[in-house]
DNA sequence: TTGATACATCAAGATTATTTGATATAAACT
DNA sequence: AGTTTATATCAAATAATCTTGATGTATCAA
């Protein structure tokens, strides 16, 4: 009943994307539109080689998809890929009571 | 109406902490009972130290709970850290439309 | 066709995370 | 008290990630 199985490789790429503070910035500023790189540069003035560096790991782990038009790319969120996340954590939380240990030995 | 203004320090550090393959298997094994280390260390096949130096990670990120007795020391879910990132990712989700870009420029 | 702009990529260095093996600590057993 | 056991911590080595500055590529405009 589970959406899909997601490797947990795909699952860690997920998390380790959204560990980073400057990907969580950027992922904030896509939350309500698209953006393009110098958009992205602008408004939390760094460089922008670092911010493609940046994009691209997001980008890797489907978390945004980007779209190119004329010469401007312009990022936005993949929100499947949030839910897909997303569901990954509600599986814990709908689990059963976790037991108590067998006592070792 | 949210949960609790989380600062994104403890987000990000939230998801580093679920963004390594060993560490998931963790919390995989921890899913359905708390375990004692050497109990993880078994079914691991990882040595001892490379186990505390993650569970050490896993529980400064705030997603497990020990409990010494004895000798032994148990670890088990805090599935409220969990709900906590669930409800983080939740949120983008339920966010209304997104906007496509203004055109640049 | 030349020059400018928006972005990607690369290589080198800096920083951070992980692994390993050794040692420390504390509880329990003798 | 001395020994064993379970775990934590530490320091050194290694690996992964991030930053920076330079260079490459494609698009557009003159």
């Amino acid at each position: 009943m589970s959406v899909s199985i997601q490797d947990s490789t795909q699952i860690c790429a997920g998390f380790r994307a959204f560990a980073d503070p400057l990907r969580l910035q950027i992922i904030e500023l896509l939350r309500s539109q698209e953006l393009c790189v110098c958009e992205l540069c602008e408004q939390l003035e760094v460089n922008q080689s670092k911010l493609s560096f940046h994009l691209k790991n997001l980008k890797d782990a489907n978390l945004v998809n980007s779209r190119q038009q004329g010469r401007w790319m312009y990022y936005s969120l993949n929100l499947v890929q949030f839910v897909i996340l997303e569901q990954y954590l509600a599986e814990y939380r709908h689990l059963g009571t976790i037991l108590p240990a067998q006592t070792c030995e």
